[in-house]
DNA sequence: CTTGGAAATGAAAATCATTTTCATTTGTGC
DNA sequence: GCACAAATGAAAATGATTTTCATTTCCAAG
């Protein structure tokens, strides 16, 4: 099942490393590489699997695939001119779990996002 | 454009304060209240611009519309069936305040939701 | 009461990301 | 060369959400 296709992980790193399918298949389509859209969504499909890529979800709910750097991140948005920063989330990832397991969950997952207004605005 | 259908609020609440727009719809239609799906959306939409509810998304990037105000905390989802449930959330809070301050943020608010299959599913 | 226009409604069609299906192609070992 | 599994991709299906547009409901003015 190895289907993570070296070129849609290549194109992925090429975009800074975040995109969504999509934008991947729009990008290779432009550089003239030969794909289909099926095989990107497979491939990074396949890259998530093998936790080489994490999902996360714009606003709109489009998928976006980032390359996994070290550590499992959440962000800290400003309201007002979008900039965003990478924080830790160590007391997250222990919350979500013991909730779960209290109350008898498997395969857990969370979302964390921080908002609020930076210096600037 | 008060859109803000009051009986589109009222199921949101009694679905717990925490639905899709498909399950407000679905919702209404067992209770056999005679409403569109065009308004549910609508009048859901129109909540999160009076702010009277939140929008965040599911794992499958489904939007779930959510009463805002009420004393925060957040929820426990199961992927499966979708039964939810209410738990606390002050690791969270502190959390993130801390990461909103350590990096100049004010009116910080915040989201954390955690998913995961239940023990029936 | 009646009229006229604005707002609300909802059915159906359109949109768009994503998934599925399925026939074809490619690659690999024999 | 041959068979067979894996990979590929075009096209159709799916599902949430949005848009369109014709109809209905409200409401204030005459």
């Amino acid at each position: 099942m190895s289907r993570s296709n070296p070129r849609v992980l290549s194109t992925l790193e090429r975009a800074g490393g975040f995109a969504s399918a999509q934008e991947v298949y729009r990008l290779m389509q432009r550089e003239g590489q030969s794909i289909g859209l099926t095989t990107v969504y497979r491939a990074l499909q396949s890259l998530v699997n093998d936790k080489i890529v994490d999902v996360l979800r714009r606003e709109d709910g489009e998928a976006i695939y980032r390359l996994c750097g070290e550590a499992h991140h959440h962000h800290l948005v400003c309201k007002g001119c979008g900039v965003t920063v990478e924080i830790e989330g160590g007391a997250i990832e222990k919350w979500a779990k013991s909730m779960a397991e209290e109350h008898g969950f498997r395969e857990v997952g969370h979302t964390a996002e921080v908002f609020g207004l930076c210096s600037e605005c």
